[in-house]
DNA sequence: TTGCCTCGAGATCA
DNA sequence: CTCGAGGCAA
């Protein structure tokens, strides 16, 4: 008999235990046990419970798990209707909504305004009974809602049953249920993988996960909730403020903002709102304003309400992130290396504070998986400074007539053929120098500040310029004069002159950065400058051949000997992809056989030996793939045309003086420059790389530090938790200054 | 800043 | 072969 007792005592010690632990884990976000230990406790309650049905409790922490699926959602009567708020957009609406609140009182009453976050989710209301969840239902209509309690009970911080004893009989509280950003983004990953559709943001997340009907999917959503305010109470007098009532709730154990605040005039509400709006990114979770409450009970009484919403609060809105609008057309730009990238045409929103007419697509992959059409509603974000993008479609909204995007065989501006290599994400226009857009990025690129940097040539000259057939690539630049300059649009003789006089000084640059000004593929600033370290003059990088690059093994010749049969009889394969079986060999492979041998029946008979090479050049970061677009650059004629007419024209350089820096103390250190620093990051980059240290983009485990200026971003937490040292600006000159640069 | 791709090294296996 | 790192391009 007393066994019974005793199991009955342990389920009840269990419970408390479990609802105080999972209140710390997820209402004061700082779990005292493991979660094993937890997950112990639940097992064993789990256990009592079903040996002993008669001890299961509606409250009981296993029950949050729900059990079989539903048809449909019951609907519920709200005992007092859930209201909705009047907006304001700015803080003369603030004001004047202040001025009104005045007016309606008292003079002799002192406004104060509970403040908070306004998130972005959907409102709920909980019902406890004698301090145990007995409801939960969604806002509906303000009147009806749905019941989704087997629901709500699966969302870890709303307590089944409140803390504490002094609660009322019956307490109705209101709030918001949302997913926090980074639950959002995993849950995103997670349908992904499973190819299960993706959700375009964490309120649609939320709204989705909370509407399910078998309620075991709800559990494994990252759900959260914070209280905001109070509908029905019974056999309990609550407090006197708003701000007071939110204590009240976080002490029976619900969640409510950190964040909330007592403002005293309409001054501090407007500094509250700006200093919520410079840490929203940085918040956890989506919110898209600032609510204000009058605070005094008594006073918000007095107020009352109009039509459906209070004359007691307001929500003040921040300019939406996003919007919808329609997709008029998708256009293909072409950009320097060929790659055509899909660029959304939008009729114009206003957005996150700009108006946004245009976005990019990315790729084709990235059309598909969204399933976006011509004709399309779309929803469009920009969150802070980050580029606009095309979210998703309405798919409700889709008119019969909408067209799906389709990548254009031919060029939309030179009419090649376009190819999109398999397994390669972009597609590419095989124009090369043949189409205009190409070229005229090609320019560009030459002109750009990394390159030649060609003061005052900017994007729309050179269009102009290549229009108007005055330049067809980079060296006819030089043969510019004044006069045919002065006539180009928004040109005078002034600028005229300006253009060509830092023509002429461009002409004095450096072997790296020429060498990077050709564009070659895969060749940006790092390579080149390898390539010029390590060969001193651009009549070395001319005379490289793949022999003296490209490493071919004993076993990949006899590879090559068993399939050669299967290679094109001249061992010519520009562009193509080798045959199936030596897809593991690079067409450098092929190019490397190619210079030796004129056909495959001079190949088959050499012996394996004979075909292997061993490169005699070594830069680093070069490996097959690149040397071969290296190589395979200098040797066409069209290129050394332009080499030649660009020497001739007087471009040139220094020579390399290699300096010694293998003692520097900074020497073969790898630093990551993140944050706003004082000096441009390229005068910190161009020291440290004197010294003898690298520069690279992205923090690892190999990085020696990372130099941080002023609000620094992910790459500072990204070296916090690899316990890569940061240093700050003061740091970072001491050790260069130490090692004298 | 992000994603894609190449490079290069270490793991794993024949 | 697989994976991390880092460079390139957008």
């Amino acid at each position: 008999m007393s066994d019974l007792f005793a199991e009955e005592a342990r389920a009840e010690e269990l419970r408390k235990l479990l609802q105080y632990h999972n209140h710390r884990y997820y209402v004061l976000d700082d779990p005292e046990i493991p979660d094993v230990e937890y997950d112990k406790l639940l097992r064993e309650l789990q256990q009592i419970e079903a040996d002993r049905p008669d001890l299961r409790t509606i409250d009981s922490p296993t029950q949050r798990v729900g059990g079989a699926a539903l048809d449909a959602f019951e609907q519920v009567t709200h005992a007092i209707p859930m209201l909705s708020l009047d907006n304001a957009f700015d803080d003369d609406e603030f004001a004047a909504f202040d001025q009104r609140v005045k007016d309606r009182l008292s003079r002799s009453a002192t406004v104060r305004y509970a403040a908070e976050p306004k998130l972005d989710g959907l409102a709920i209301s909980l019902r406890y009974e004698q301090g145990v969840l007995v409801q939960a239902a969604t806002r509906g209509d303000g009147t009806t809602g749905e019941n989704v309690t087997a629901n709500v009970r699966t969302i870890g911080s709303i307590p089944l049953r409140l803390s504490g004893n002094d609660y009322p009989e019956v307490l109705e509280v209101r709030g918001e249920i949302f997913m926090p950003k980074a639950g959002f983004d995993a849950l995103n990953e997670r349908q992904r993988a499973k190819g299960e559709k993706t959700f375009a943001n964490p309120r649609n997340a939320a709204a989705g996960s909370l509407r399910q009907l078998d309620s075991k999917i709800t559990a494994t959503r990252p759900l959260a909730m914070y209280c905001y305010g109070l509908g029905e109470v019974v056999g309990h007098s609550m407090a006197t403020s708003q701000s007071e009532n939110m204590r009240l709730l976080a002490n029976w154990g619900l969640p409510t903002s950190p964040e909330l605040k007592v403002c005293k005039d309409s001054a501090e509400c407007a500094a509250y709102f700006a200093s919520i709006g410079e840490r929203r990114d940085g918040l956890a979770y989506d919110i898209d304003g600032v609510v204000f409450k009058v605070d005094q009970v008594e006073l918000q009484k007095q107020l009352g309400f109009v039509a459906r919403a209070p004359r007691w609060a307001i929500a003040q809105k921040f300019p939406a992130q996003e919007q919808l609008t329609l997709l008029e057309a998708v256009e293909f730009q072409v950009g320097r290396t060929g790659a055509l990238t899909p660029v959304a045409r939008l009729k114009p929103v206003f957005v996150g504070g700009v108006t946004v007419s245009n976005a990019t697509l990315h790729n084709m992959d990235e059309i598909e998986r969204k399933d976006i059409r011509v004709g399309d509603t779309v929803i469009v974000r920009r969150a802070g400074d980050v580029i606009p993008e095309v979210v998703s479609a309405v798919l409700s909204d889709r008119p019969d007539d909408a067209k799906p995007i389709h990548m254009p065989e031919q060029c939309p501006v030179c009419e090649s053929q376009v190819v999109r290599i398999s397994g390669e994400a972009v597609a590419r226009c095989t124009g090369g120098l043949f189409c205009q857009a190409q070229r005229k990025e090609a320019i560009k690129h030459f002109a750009s500040r990394k390159a030649m940097d060609i003061d005052g040539l900017g994007d729309k000259i050179v269009e102009q310029l290549v229009d108007e057939q005055l330049i067809k690539d980079p060296a006819d630049l030089f043969a510019l004069d004044v006069a045919t300059v002065a006539k180009l649009e928004r040109m005078a003789e002034k600028s005229a002159s300006n253009l060509i006089s830092s023509l002429d000084k461009a002409k004095h640059t450096t072997l790296p950065r020429f060498l990077f000004s050709l564009g070659i593929l895969g060749i940006g600033e790092t390579m080149a400058m390898n390539i010029a370290n390590t060969l001193g003059s651009l009549e070395a990088v001319q005379k490289l051949t793949l022999h003296d690059l490209v490493e071919l093994k004993l076993s990949q010749a006899k590879a090559f000997l068993k399939y050669a049969s299967a290679l094109p009889k001249e061992l010519r394969v520009p562009m193509m992809q080798p045959p199936m079986d030596l897809k593991w060999c690079s067409s450098a492979h092929i190019e490397l056989l190619a210079e030796q041998y004129d056909s495959v029946a001079d190949l088959l008979k050499q012996s394996p030996e004979a075909l292997v090479n061993q490169p005699t050049i070594s830069i680093e970061g070069l490996g097959d793939v690149l040397a071969e677009k290296l190589v395979m650059f200098f040797r066409q004629p069209h290129n050394q045309d332009v080499l030649n007419k660009l020497i001739a024209a007087g471009v040139q350089w220094p020579a390399i003086e290699k300096v010694d820096v293998s003692d520097s103390e900074l020497s073969g250190l790898s630093f990551v420059l993140t944050g706003t620093l004082s000096q441009p990051r390229e005068s910190y980059k161009a020291r440290l790389l004197a010294a003898g240290a690298k520069v690279v983009g992205s923090v690892s485990k190999n990085t020696n530090y990372l130099v941080a200026g002023e609000s620094a971003g992910s790459k500072l937490s990204k070296a916090e938790s690899l316990g890569v040292p940061v240093l700050d600006e003061a740091a970072i000159e001491a050790m260069l200054a130490k090692s004298g640069f």
